[in-house]
DNA sequence: CATGAATGAGAGTTCATTCAT
DNA sequence: GATGAATGAACTCTCATTCAT
């Protein structure tokens, strides 16, 4: 593949990621993205022979961005406590971020595509997560900011309220004060006090 | 609608609930519900105008059939723990359960229809879970067996995760080991420990 | 078929007219017919086969009515021209009660419909009707109100331009004025001018 | 759309107009098109989405048509009266070719569609033919060929009558002698006898 | 590489007609 | 007589997918 092509499926790939964002996963059909792409039905053919397919790399695409983003943007010299309230304030935002996130194509897809452990983008970015919730955990207690007894449970807990936050969002609708609250729960449990 | 139809329109939404349990919302069609049922095509619309519609009255059917379960299966005299741990229990049942049940036709359903809040059953269920479960708190820090200084927001924690671990075992997939591991963790921040 | 039933028959045929004078007769299915009567799919074809035996008789009921019309409403010692110009205040009265009227559903039956000259309704109201206008031009003409060299052709124009006028009210719309201007200029032709 | 379509989108139109001239208006399906055409169901769909909006087409496709023949078939040192009698002429054959004649499917659709004033061809051809009526009448007075005191009137009379003549020949069924018996009527009005 | 016309399978929906009760 | 549930044929419309150019 030459070097227009590459540009060409790039420029697929982001397209079709706005029409997944839009429409979900399931509903999201080839003629949708050859019209938001405007190229000929054909066409779309020779870069992708299917929506799972274009969705797969879509999501390959994302993931590396978030890497990108997870790798660069901690603070060297923060406190583990202010780390963990940036991540979570993070959370907060990509939560009530209701439109133009690919989270509920990412369920849709993963409800239907049992994919195994490895790829699996939502399992793995949750270990990620817990990953560095925990270490921050540890840092936190080293520096006497926080108090926590198991910090892997806690990170997977953390996690999990999360995950719950998220689907709430997208099936009941939560508040911004309700992500608040829940937070803070978790904060104040953790938040060695004075 | 006689009598007779009665029946029948009962046996459509069995049906036609095993049929959203094992393909989800979205993929199922008028054609799917027929086949299952052995009638016309016709006739099914003879009762249900769209898949929607079906899925509607099965949820309600569910969410009767809930109530019942919930009023009727609380021991009298328990500990306030114990029934709380029965309640978990119960949860991750529901949790493991991965096959025939409605969770993911119910995560699909509510990602595309926004219903107002008294209409949408996760929110009403999540609703009432909360309030089950800060009673319970209250029963137990009453009695001394928990300990818990915000009933309400540990409450809504719990459930929390909870929700954070139903999409997670339909997503990432879960195992039941994770699912324990994680109601310990709820219950060793609440038990009083002599 | 007891008395009962002819009632109910003579019920579904006047409902059905009304069916009919809203929506033209190609339109109309025995579904229509049966919500409009109110009563059970299976109760319509006890009576009836099909849209065209029931319009059939609807046609028979209607001629029927129109025959009684014709037949009293003439005065009997009036002046011929008078007689003429009331016949044509009819007919334009007719022409411009767009709505309820069967005019439309008649049209859409005969053009699919070829019937034998006897049972056309249509044919046989346009014989009828030029037969009238000749003899009461016949009248006029010894009365020395009217002029008119040949009162069979004159006749036939006559209800040529009514029938032009009554389908140009379906298709193109017409005004009161234009049928006014049209029956002026028959009038005009024919009245013997002082 | 490319050059080729153009040609095919020219195909179905002359056919669909042989199968509205063969069924009417409302009879005909996307289907009966497809199935005269011998294309693909979706096919169709390329080109045209409605019946309606084939039908509207093939309307447009004829009164250009029929525009040119008037346009150009007018002999030009003809005879005024001699004209009017080949215009008649020419109704007349119209009248009488029964079938392959869109005018039935045009009465089913004008009886449906209320369009306005302008976009009604049936209204435009009327009134365009009235136009030149009444220009052949004045013509041929001033010639002394036909006598006519109001040229205007006389027109629109003739082509009420040749409407309905047209109706009739569709719903009771008129022999040529009838045709001919009416406009000899007509003319035998006109006539400046010697 | 790229186009877009063409196909055909399949979903939704409506009704005429039948038939057990 | 009367009911209305049930059937199945027919129609509309949309897409995934192919293929000649």
């Amino acid at each position: 593949m030459g070097e227009k092509s590459v540009q060409k499926k790039q420029f697929i790939l982001e397209t079709a990621k706005n029409v997944f964002m839009e429409k979900g996963y399931k509903e999201v059909t080839m003629k949708d993205i050859v019209d938001a792409c405007e190229i000929s039905r054909g066409g779309l053919y020779l870069y992708f022979n299917s929506t799972k397919e274009i969705f797969l790399e879509v999501l390959k695409m994302e993931q590396d961005e978030t890497d990108d983003v997870f790798g660069s943007s901690v603070p060297d010299n923060a406190a583990a406590s202010d780390i963990l309230a940036l991540f979570l304030k993070e959370q907060k935002k990509e939560l009530l971020r209701k439109k133009s996130s690919l989270t509920v194509a990412i369920y849709e897809f993963f409800f239907q595509n049992k994919v195994p452990k490895k790829d699996n983008i939502i399992r793995s970015q949750f270990d990620t997560a817990v990953k560095i919730i925990e270490h921050l955990l540890d840092e936190g207690v080293k520096n006497g900011e926080l108090y926590c007894e198991d910090s892997l449970g806690t990170a997977r807990n953390i996690m999990f309220v999360i995950e719950g936050l998220k689907i709430s969002a997208q099936t009941m609708g939560i508040t911004e004060e309700m992500v608040n609250r829940e937070l803070l729960y978790i904060m104040r449990g953790l938040v060695v006090e004075e």
